[in-house]
DNA sequence: TGGTTGACAGTCC
DNA sequence: CGGACTGCCAACC
């Protein structure tokens, strides 16, 4: 394994991992929320410098979901083992997902 | 359900 | 600097 030069996270990047910091442990946001809250208008943006968290998982980016409820990626990826990983996590938190989907969203999705 | 279109940060010419 | 391209997305047909 080469680990490929690094580069430090962007203003950008820590104002997103910033505001991650801010949904509590066992809930859920979505990207579009994240995006939101920052004002910024691209959700897209959002999961790029999340795929690139060089703090997970204390910077909890597996709390942040698809606005259908489903998983959406994890670890640069947007499927297989590593959005399993994803699942995992929130499950450690009692947030569980049927069918690919949220549970009880109700209660569970965070909206700033 | 699925395709299209919008938005935008970062990367690489 | 400019443009093409890609990406843990999402609203709207």
């Amino acid at each position: 394994m080469h680990a490929m030069p690094t580069r430090p996270p962007t203003q950008f990047e820590l104002r997103v991992y910033r505001a991650t910091t801010k949904i509590p442990r066992g809930r859920v946001t979505t990207y579009g929320l994240l995006a939101r809250h920052i004002r910024c208008r691209s959700a897209q943006a959002i999961g790029q410098a999340l795929s690139r968290n060089p703090f997970a998982p204390e910077v909890p980016c597996h709390r942040v979901i698809a606005s259908d409820m489903t998983l959406g990626g994890f670890a640069g990826r947007s499927g297989g083992k590593t959005v399993a990983r994803k699942n995992e996590l929130l499950a450690a938190e009692g947030v569980e997902f049927r069918t690919g989907r949220l549970l009880d969203p109700e209660r569970r999705l965070y909206r700033f």
